[in-house]
DNA sequence: TTGTCACTGTTGCAAATGCAACCAAACCGT
DNA sequence: ACGGTTTGGTTGCATTTGCAACAGTGACAA
């Protein structure tokens, strides 16, 4: 647990005291593989902040296909906008992508705390960063520049070799594709020396220095 | 400026006096069309409020290619993230897309004060919700489904008939397509009674209730 | 009026993609 | 080990799309 809340930019370097206080409101959940954390349609009353395990956050489009949103592992957070905001029916589906635990808070409790409403601010604002990269992956125009863009982000630390939070279906959805056309641009990659991978682990080869 | 203020989820509802002295500490500026408001790798010390003309947000990808993240109009703001984060180096640039004023702004001395740091928060949020909606539209597969999906949510108040807030160059690149195929596809639409359009202003057609 | 310029629409064609179907490999519980 | 289930790779084909090139339109200024 101490891990997932470093993990976290509303926890992170807090002394244990302090912490304690702070989650003294908030309640811990067990979830298997494949349950619901949240339907659509209902309010967040809580958000939560992963534990252990993967949350699938995904939202319908106008024929009711899932649309997946975000793949949310240890440390992350999913529904804090809508809680923050008290969205009456926001329309996002949380499922536990494996054997999942969730700490589920209460955004108004740690934006009217003085220690934590800063960090629950800094916490939004990088949120959109991220969102940002995002819609920059999915604003590009083929396969393969999207996964170049998509491999660059999670390069950015500089290590070559890295691992993707999704299978590859779920990977295709994220990327605004499909499976299969993501599965043989991915080989014509590995063909042309460019990546290699095996599932879900890949490496970025022939760095150019144009 | 009031009725960009007030469109403004930071400063809407607020009296005079209480503006006032928030906007003490801001700056105010013109610009004509087509000039640079913010370079990317440069930081933002303040972020914009928009009071009069529309402002396009964009960054660059692998390629320095060009990439519009947003259009922002009278009340919208860009860049409050970076400005609150204090990125050193943000890879975003301000354009105006056409003579354009606007209200820049401390994101700390607004954080730091009482009555507006909830505001701050609260605008943060719902940018998130924003991006959300262009994560849905970028997901779709097909032209048509974007263009059907982006009208859905611009017609969000039930009113019909609407304005899309870009020209079709710039409506391309935020639909992530290209601009002859997305008036192909406009094309279809309209053929096929769905839509009809004229220039920037729309009208959903046809509405089905299946 | 005339020319210029920016914006929009149209079309041919090659390339990329979605889709469906199928096979292979890995995984899991018994 | 076994059978069932999940996941990933491959391929044929019809559709969609990007791209490039060109034409039409309206705004605007000389």
């Amino acid at each position: 647990m101490q891990d997932a809340l470093n993990a976290c930019p509303l926890f992170a370097d807090l002394s244990e005291t302090e912490r304690a206080q702070e989650l003294a409101a908030a309640s811990r959940r067990s979830y298997r593989k494949g349950e619901m954390l949240h339907r659509g349609g209902t309010p967040f009353p809580y958000f939560g902040l992963v534990l252990r395990g993967t949350v699938y956050v995904y939202t319908t489009d106008l024929d009711g296909a899932q649309i997946l949103m975000a793949s949310v592992t240890v440390g992350g957070t999913f529904g804090e906008s809508h809680c923050y905001l008290q969205t009456p029916a926001p329309n996002v589906w949380a499922e536990a992508a494996e054997d999942t635990e969730v700490l589920w808070l209460s955004a108004q409790k740690i934006a009217d705390d003085p220690t934590l409403s800063a960090r629950f601010t800094k916490m939004l604002a990088m949120r959109t960063l991220a969102m940002n990269d995002r819609i920059q992956i999915l604003s590009q125009r083929t396969i393969r520049e999207k996964l170049l863009t998509y491999f660059a982000f999670l390069c950015r630390d500089g290590e070559r070799t890295f691992s993707v939070p999704f299978d590859r279906n779920a990977m295709a959805t994220y990327l605004g594709s499909d499976r299969s056309a993501v599965s043989r641009e991915l080989g014509k990659l590995k063909a042309e020396g460019k990546i290699d991978y095996y599932r879900n682990t890949f490496r970025l080869l022939d760095e150019k220095t144009d």
